[in-house]
DNA sequence: TATTGTTATACTCTATAACTATA
DNA sequence: TATAGTTATAGAGTATAACAATA
């Protein structure tokens, strides 16, 4: 194990403490930081179907109706049916959705200034960049099918 | 929202997406992610208590301990009674539990090189470098105090 | 035929609070 | 008094498989 292999740690780590950080400041929102991705992304986009929203947060569909149904019960997002589509669902925030996303948005903003507070700007933004190319190496192959790397980071068949 | 806000999102999705990959690859050996980590962190440190094993993960001990009761029942690892202190148990892997973290480590090797396939091995280093200053930017206040942050990114009040 | 969503189901992780035993 | 761990409990996220309705 060296120290190229500390990556998925660090990653983990990371994602670990503004996830428990985020928990503890949403709480007194009755919002989980699960729950507030959703909402983020619904406020980013609108009336978005099911599949359309477990695809940007992202997340699987079937968990995303899970979600679904507590928000809802909660009075925070309503489901209707798509325009065109019959078997599609649309989903959007109701007013209070909006409202308490602005809220939970606001009590999350200490912390994501702390995490950028050791940071420059020029880091923050290198951090973000970094990270997306991870994510987008890691979704080039569908996770069902094991192949191996060559040395030069391309594929040996497939895609 | 501007760009700087989108450090959790990209955090999230990059955790998001190695999390699924490793929970794939590790079905066949019967090892769910996180359970792996308990494993690797053994790896790295037997013998360690509850308490020390979920610091380093990072993890809670009530989570940590959920974890060990199914890691015992499969026999991959022990707890045994602290040499000095009567209250604590140090845990550590069997062999049957060093013998599996072997071959899920072995699992995981392409998802890591595909993490890295895109970065150069110095990007490599700066992300886990970024990734780590973020992990102690967002420890360094007890999650239950929430104070404001100053402009210089120091704080108002405390430590 | 393929896709969207539902239903039923199961498991893991997470965490709190009250408790026992030990330091 | 403080700490390590246990117990009981609850909720949330995750995912699979079989299914119905629609494209």
């Amino acid at each position: 194990m060296n120290q190229n292999d500390e990556l998925p740690l660090s990653l983990r780590a990371a994602y670990h403490g503004l996830h428990r950080r985020s928990e503890t400041a949403f709480a007194q929102y009755g919002v989980t930081a699960d729950q507030f991705v959703l909402l983020a992304t619904l406020a980013r986009g609108d009336a978005l179907t099911q599949r359309e929203l477990a695809a940007r947060m992202p997340s699987d569909p079937s968990t995303v109706r899970a979600m679904l149904l507590l928000l809802e019960k909660r009075g925070l997002i309503q489901r209707n049916t798509h325009p065109t589509d019959g078997r599609a669902r649309t989903v959007a925030l109701t007013k209070a959705g909006r409202r308490t996303f602005q809220q939970v948005w606001d009590a999350g903003q200490p912390i994501r200034d702390q995490m950028r507070s050791r940071l420059s700007p020029e880091e923050a933004t290198m951090l973000v960049s970094l990270l997306r190319r991870v994510t987008e190496s890691l979704a080039s192959i569908p996770p069902d099918t094991a192949r191996m790397l060559v040395d030069n980071g391309s594929y040996e068949s497939g895609l």
